[in-house]
RNA sequence: GCACUCAUAGCUCAGCUGGAUAGAGCAUCGGUUUGCGGUACCGAAGGUCUCAGGUUCGAAUCCUGAUGGGUGUACCA
């Protein structure tokens, strides 16, 4: 179909801003033709061919005028066909189907985006012309525990549309709204002051000092009796009891430092806003809900009815206590009045739904937030075992989420090839690199509204859609850098199929980044890297590169291509919070 | 009881605003000229998209109902 007739062509098309984008750029150039052809009621987008016989892109709305124009949509779209302009992005254009419209795009135009994104630091990718300053809010480990698996999710997707957005532009704030708060702190300041009042006290298993602390709480009465005083005195500020908290949460926050270090997750101490932040904003939030008439006592509680729910969202108990509502909202104020963000997005699982959508609610109809504010719940299922059962250790206890990142690695380096030309250090890093990706991966790879199965197997396979075949396609293509051994200059000239495919692909990187940034999806970045990993496997297989034959020319063609592959599946993963190496 | 959510190949999953013959990977079977990293690539087989209605030129996708799983259901967070 594309025939070596390319080659003898090689001015390229001038330069255009808003390079990639190849979904408005299309759309742009259906409108005109629209417009021309005098309609202006353009009903849907382009979208990607279904297939590669369809041409590249494919426009569907001539169907759904059809009706509405009282035509035939063949003859619409032969309307539009005839206004489109051929002179830049699309080379050809067919009517298919009852009126399907299949586009080409030329050849030409492909090779001087690439080269264009090549050239490019951010690889074409446009930064957003109006940012907007977003909040992401993810992670949220209490302190009274070890973080666990059940945080793993919020961690890393929220960590990924932190990224994600920060790339494209957007002022991001990271929040960490850590478990800081609340009556079990009591409880074990208490434990900490009696077993050590003055320093390094070793809390390296929380979950055991919260256990060691509950069992003095049940079994001896002055204990417990001493834990509730302290909940008292640290609500009511006193200043040793917050000393011993403040020490609590010092050592507890530094625990979980060591598993975002670990995982490679970009949350910092300047990043949280714990409950007790807030402490001090709940009256205000409570006597604000009562001033705007919004409170209603019930059965002693303070509480917000909304219309169509019956369960009313309470934001101050009948002893006077606040609750984790009242904070959230207290959060939601700060985080549009202070901080002035237009997007709030909560990475947390798909369980507090309900929660969210009451709160998000109030937070509106009592102006905690303005109107134009967007809210969103960045909700996820629960991670399963093999056997589709909640993610437990063997005696049902929860999986410590260190100790599944250490078993992550310790199983990376089984999947390392020759192992013996590596030092040790080297070795770490490696396994590191593979077994904390793979990790990563597998979650985000997956549809996250979903429940997912969590499979070691699955995960560190170098087949199928894993980070560790992304990396094996990266290290190949560094290999051929290697081998060739000199610096990589020329013109992309798209000759066949297969590289008209790959430009197309990697020209949609942009398009893809939009769409998961927009519906918080990471699993949309991670299929179209593999998608395009994939399709560069089948390229290089066909289309060789540094054999002897090769035209001097299409070799250098072809190994930009390949760096432009290497240096979007590097990106792709970078946004995922995922590294390359050179080797594997 | 009520609400939310999910149901696609043996298994794990894609399928974007409704569009052409529903796609990948794993597993299974078969293949790849002295192979730029074969941890690769190509192919075969595998489906009444849980079921029943409805809307539409057109439905895995939207609506209604049923069945089956998951979750939530006021003073924990």
């Amino acid at each position: 179909m594309f025939s070596n007739s390319y080659l003898g062509t090689l001015t390229h098309h001038p330069i255009r801003k808003n390079h990639m984008k190849l979904k408005s750029q299309l759309n742009q150039s259906i409108k005109e033709a629209f417009l021309k052809a005098g309609i202006e009621d353009i009903p849907m987008s382009v979208s990607e061919a279904t297939k590669p016989d369809f041409g590249d892109y494919q426009f569907n709305g001539a169907m759904a005028l059809s009706k509405k124009l009282g035509k035939n949509p063949r003859e619409i779209a032969t309307q539009i066909i005839n206004h489109l302009d051929f002179t830049g992005i699309i080379e050809k254009a067919e009517i298919a189907g009852p009126g399907f419209i299949n586009l080409w795009l030329n050849p030409l135009w492909l090779a001087t985006q690439c080269q264009i994104a090549l050239e490019d630091e951010r690889l074409g990718v446009s930064i957003r012309e109006e940012p907007i300053k977003v909040v992401v809010d993810y992670s949220g480990p209490n302190m009274a525990k070890q973080m666990h698996v059940g945080h793993l999710r919020s961690t890393i997707i929220g960590d990924t549309l932190a990224n994600l957005l920060t790339f494209l532009g957007d002022e991001v704030i990271r929040q960490n709204h850590i478990g800081d708060w609340g009556t079990q702190f009591g409880m074990l300041i208490a434990y900490l002051e009696m077993k050590n009042e003055d320093a390094s006290v070793d809390l390296s298993d929380l979950e055991q000092f919260y256990k060691d602390a509950k069992t003095y709480f049940d079994a001896d009465a002055s204990f417990a009796n001493k834990a509730r005083e302290y909940v008292v005195k640290i609500q009511s500020g006193d200043a040793h009891c917050l000393a011993l908290w403040q020490k609590f949460i010092d050592i507890s926050l530094g625990h979980c430092e060591e598993v975002y270090e670990k995982l490679g997750v970009n949350l910092t101490r300047n990043d949280v806003r714990a409950e007790s932040f807030y402490n001090d904003a709940l009256p205000q939030i409570v006597s604000a809900l009562n001033s705007k008439g919004m409170l209603q006592e019930s059965d002693g509680a303070q509480c917000v009815f909304l219309e169509e729910n019956e369960i009313p969202v309470i934001v101050q108990k009948g002893d006077g206590g606040y609750l984790y509502a009242t904070t959230d909202l207290a959060a939601l104020k700060y985080r549009s009045e202070t901080l002035g963000v237009k997007r709030i997005s909560y990475v947390v699982d798909a369980r507090q739904a309900e929660h969210f959508n009451q709160v998000f609610q109030v937070a509106k109809k009592a102006n905690f937030v303005t109107e134009d504010v967007h809210l969103e719940h960045i909700g996820f299922g629960m991670m399963m075992d093999k056997s589709g059962r909640p993610f437990k250790t063997r005696d049902g206890g929860v999986v410590k989420l260190i100790d599944l990142l250490d078993e992550a690695v310790m199983k990376a380096k089984e999947t390392i090839n020759n192992i013996d030309e590596y030092s040790q250090e080297e070795i770490e890093n490696l396994a590191k690199t593979i077994g904390i990706g793979a990790v990563k991966y597998a979650d985000l790879s997956m549809n996250r509204e979903s429940n997912y199965i969590f499979n070691w197997d699955n995960m560190l396979s170098f087949d199928g859609n894993t980070s560790l075949y992304l990396q094996y396609a990266y290290a190949r293509i560094q290999s051929i850098f290697r081998k060739y051994n000199a610096s990589i200059e020329g013109e992309i000239v798209i000759t066949d199929a297969l590289e008209h495919r790959l430009a197309v692909m990697l020209l949609r990187f942009e398009d893809v980044l939009q769409r998961t940034a927009n519906m918080a999806t990471p699993h949309q970045l991670t299929t179209y890297l593999y998608e395009l990993a994939t399709l560069f496997m089948r390229f290089y297989e066909q289309n060789p590169i540094l054999k002897e034959d090769v035209d001097a020319q299409i070799r250098v063609s072809r190994l930009q291509l390949a760096n432009l592959t290497a240096k979007t599946i590097k990106q792709g993963l970078s946004i995922l919070g995922i590294q390359v190496v050179d080797k594997l």
